[in-house]
RNA sequence: GGGAGUUUAGCUCAGUUGGUUCAGAGCACCUGCCUUACAAGCAGGGGGUCAUAAGUUCGAAUCUUAUAACUCCCA
């Protein structure tokens, strides 16, 4: 057999997944099985593969993989979000590039380029999630504008209206002039930026020379000031209440009022209001029925209720009024000023506070058993700290803002009527009926109903997907819904559990009377090496193709786990993938080795690879149980770190050098069966992190069957092991170490064979089950157990029972009798702290029976390996 | 300003109801080895006042309180 040295995972890759796709092991329909299912948390159509990806579909892989070697009928649904704004940005831009401007062409015009484009590019993530193993069942993938899902939206939408849930508002939205959309508060970035105070003088009405200053960071909105506000403590302004003060430049007469909103300490103490363009102006004015006034146009600039500067952009606006107010001698003074401003994640424009009238879902019925349904553990959370953050943001909901003013997206389904009426409804057909009705119009003509033009916020698609999915909204009984709703699990980032997780608690609540998934698995933020956040403009993010070529999907998938616990940051180097892809070649080089053997079929088993293979399916065994264990604690990277020491620690550095037949030696055939055995049951362990090398494996290790595949092998389980013999074994490889250190120590090189005398003290019986492991690993030429000590010869203790090697240069009494009195210190000093604890009445009386035994044993422990050392100290003066 | 979380080896993290030699793992580091599977490797080794202080307890990395630093969410 010629297998190369190094492993090239490449071609593997391809071929395995090719395989897998061609034998369906990724299809799943509805049977008496037990289901298993993953929605994918669908990623943006605009996007491509990048590190969060690459974690949070590893994860979801391992865990779906894992699931079907459990024999359940496992399903990974794929799909895509519309993402309504950055897809619609996109879409604009690329039009602009053709020189077509959106506001030229028709909506059903927009939505037809719309849809080419997510054609040609909204499936490049999915594809990409292929290189990395996905396991994903492809023949369901769906997409939020597919016709079921996109008419699920839109029943939603008509149910919860005629519910009442739903209803239009004015309210304060974040308002993208360059999109012209509101933004939800998740889709703002506060940036610190470096920016001025403006300190400004009102005239007091009335007054020849009384003047009132405020400050501001915006002085270009004056122009809808509608009140000054004081703090109804403050004594300074004590006497300006009542009165009036001239707004500057446009003397517009507005009222000094008092709320306990104004901070004394800053600024001047007191604020200008305007109502219109601040949230917390806006409230004010609420509480003191205050004018409106909205100075500016969707797109930012200046309208006719601001009286100047009329369709200029606020921002020429503001160093036009900073000029006017100077020359007008309304300028106090102006401070350097650090504050936070909103800007839109998707335009990257100063965000507008603006009054607007949107559709809203109100929040707080839909909330409560969402709330209640994860602090009673029916929905978990791993790590559960994330309860207290969910829980903190369910009490204080707010009513969701749900519609944009876009285009890509669901058209919200509300028709205005000539009498400013609305209805809602499924088509205009049934909107036209409706109303006649509904408003007893009988001569209403259809073409008088106008559709409101705005699309429905993506989330609202997205809050659906476990069972939009399954078209379990338009056909609530049919067979899938029913099969695989609950889903097991769900993985995703801590940074959308409230607007997409806790939104998707409450429609599986509301429409399935039932939570959408059990598990909630959060992962952390991929970071650089700094611990920046990896990003487009910094540039510091890895290719995750690239880094595939480099290392093997395998090695990536090893990479991205290692140290990823639930919940915590990822701090990302190329070191870890490199660790992945050197474990593949150990894995490979295993394989080399064995598959080198020759096999004897006449040969006996010879007795120290009896011990070693029994030996090693106790320790296989106690590990399954290990890696069960982290598994159902959803503690993936411990579960693949388990897997690594098992193969690398236990399996190859160990039990394959136990039974590594000599030079030109043949293996008995039940050692090697047994190994091939193992090597099998390694290969299923691990199959979940590396899939395609563990399949390669699979097959190297024996000619399979078509379908024989370990992708639908059946992971072992964790049977009935000898604990005592890993107890042995724990104390054998310390004797092993001993003797390598001496050679070392010594200079024995491992060719040369040396003898090894053992002393059992204190009636202690023999027990020869690992001599010939030891002798074999060590190059003993011979173990004998003798009564006395052992003169002139190297020695050391494990635990009492004394070890000696006669050498052939003469031993160093001096450095001898050194090393045990240190040795011995140790010893009595630990003992002294055993002591401590056994002859304080209140350990022995207060501590549990099983504590104290253990003292009392590490007490007899200690002192006859003392007595053992200070008898072989005098045997050497 | 309000809330939550974190702090253990150079780095990233484990450490369950306080109780085995409990101070751990991986990587990195140091030393010696190209030993017929693997130098993408083998064998061995060093390294931590468990953020700080006080308290509870027979016993504290673990529980309590205070302090400090950092992170996130909300306003």
């Amino acid at each position: 057999m010629n297998i190369p040295s190094k492993y090239n995972p490449g071609q593997t890759e391809e071929k395995w997944y090719t395989y897998w796709m061609e034998q369906g092991f990724f299809r799943s329909v509805p049977d008496e099985r037990e289901p298993y299912c993953i929605v994918i948390p669908p990623p943006n159509v605009t996007g491509v593969l990048h590190m969060g990806h690459m974690l949070n579909n590893t994860i979801q892989d391992v865990l779906v993989r894992r699931a079907r070697m459990q024999g359940k009928n496992t399903l990974w649904l794929p799909g895509t979000d519309h993402a309504s704004i950055a897809t619609e940005a996109k879409v604009v831009a690329r039009l602009k590039e053709d020189g077509i401007d959106k506001s030229e062409i028709t909506r059903e015009e927009f939505m037809q380029y719309a849809w080419e484009w997510k054609d040609k590019h909204g499936g490049i993530i999915l594809e990409q999630l292929k290189k990395l193993g996905a396991s994903c069942d492809w023949e369901r993938t769906r997409f939020t504008m597919d016709e079921a899902l996109y008419e699920s939206v839109i029943d939603v939408f008509i149910d919860l209206y005629n519910k009442g849930l739903i209803y239009q508002g004015v309210r304060m939205v974040n308002w993208d002039p360059k999109a012209l959309t509101a933004l939800s508060d998740e889709e703002v970035i506060f940036k610190e930026v470096q920016s001025k105070l403006y300190y400004l003088r009102y005239k007091v009405e009335g007054s020849d020379d009384d003047w009132v200053t405020i400050a501001t960071t915006r002085p270009e909105t004056i122009l809808g000031d509608t009140a000054v506000c004081i703090n109804p403590n403050d004594d300074r302004f004590k006497h300006l209440l009542g009165k009036r003060v001239l707004v500057p430049l446009i003397n517009r007469s507005v009222p000094i009022i008092k709320d306990d909103y104004v901070d004394m300490e800053f600024g001047t103490g007191c604020l200008k209001i305007t109502p219109a363009h601040d949230i917390n102006d806006y409230e004010i004015g609420i509480r003191h029925k205050l004018d409106t006034i909205d100075i500016f146009n969707d797109n930012g600039t200046l309208n006719k209720s601001a009286e100047l500067y009329i369709g200029e952009d606020r921002f020429e606006a503001r160093d036009k009024i900073l000029e006017d107010l100077e020359k007008a001698g309304h300028i106090v003074k102006i401070e350097d000023y650090v504050n936070k401003v909103g800007y839109s994640e998707r335009t990257d424009v100063v965000i507008e506070p603006k009054l607007s009238l949107q559709w809203f879902l109100k929040m707080e019925e839909l909330a409560k058993p969402a709330l209640e349904v994860v602090i009673k553990n029916t929905v978990k959370f791993h790590p559960a700290k994330f309860k207290n953050t969910y829980r903190h943001w369910m009490e204080n909901v707010r009513d969701w803002c749900i519609s944009r003013q876009l285009w890509w997206g669901q058209q919200i389904p509300a028709y205005y009527l000539p009498n400013k009426e609305i209805v809602v409804a499924k088509t205009k057909e049934e909107a036209f009926e409706l109303a006649k009705q509904k408003f007893n119009l009988p001569d209403l003509k259809i073409d008088e109903l106008k559709q409101d033009e705005d699309v429905l916020d993506t989330w609202f698609s997205s809050w659906l997907w476990p069972i939009s999915v399954f078209d379990g909204i338009r056909y609530p009984d049919n067979d899938d819904i029913k099969y695989y709703y609950p889903t097991n699990d769900l993985v995703t980032a801590p940074e959308i559990l409230f607007f997409w997780v806790a939104r998707m608690i409450m429609a599986g609540l509301e429409y399935r009377g039932d939570i959408p998934f059990k598990n909630v698995y959060l992962t952390g933020i991929v970071r650089d090496k700094l611990g920046r956040k990896m990003s487009k403009s910094l540039g510091n993010s890895p290719d995750p193709i690239e880094l595939m070529n480099k290392f093997g999907a395998d090695g990536v998938r090893v990479g991205m786990l290692l140290t990823s616990p639930a919940g915590n940051d990822l701090p990302f180097d190329d070191v870890l993938c490199e660790q992945g892809r050197n474990f593949s070649n150990k894995i490979w080089n295993a394989l080399r080795l064995i598959k080198g053997w020759n096999v004897d079929e006449n040969i006996e088993q010879p007795e120290y690879c009896f011990t070693s293979a029994k030996w090693f399916d106790a320790k296989m065994n106690a590990a399954i149980g290990i890696i069960d264990d982290h598994f159902s604690k959803y503690r993936i990277s411990d579960a693949l770190m388990s897997v690594y020491k098992l193969i690398w620690d236990d399996f190859c550095s160990w039990y394959l050098e136990m039974i590594k037949p000599g030079y030109q030696k043949s293996v008995d055939k039940v050692t090697y069966e047994r190994t091939i055995g193992f090597f099998e049951d390694l290969m299923k362990l691990l199959h979940p992190f590396m899939p395609f090398i563990s399949e390669e494996i699979w097959h190297h290790l024996r000619e399979r069957e078509k379908m024989d595949c370990i992708i639908v092998a059946r992971m072992p389980e964790s049977k009935k092991f000898d604990k005592s013999i890993l107890e042995i074994f724990n104390i054998e490889t310390q004797v092993i170490i001993a003797i390598r250190n001496l050679r070392k120590e010594k200079n024995i090189p491992n060719k040369e064979s040396v003898e090894l005398f053992i002393k059992k003290n204190y009636q202690q019986e023999p027990d020869h089950a690992f001599d010939s492991i030891i002798s074999k690993l060590c190059n003993l030429s011979a173990i004998k157990y003798v009564d006395e000590k052992v003169a002139g010869a190297a020695s050391f203790i494990v635990k009492s029972t004394e070890f000696y090697v006669p050498l052939a240069s003469s031993v160093d009494v001096e450095a001898a009798i050194r090393k045990l009195e240190e040795e011995l210190e140790y010893t009595k000093g630990f003992l002294n702290s055993v002591m401590k604890k056994l002859s304080n009445e209140r350990f022995v009386n207060n501590a549990p029976e099983a504590v104290v035994e253990k003292e009392r044993n590490k007490q007899a422990d200690a002192e006859g390996k003392i007595k053992v050392i200070e008898e072989q100290i005098a045997a050497l003066k």
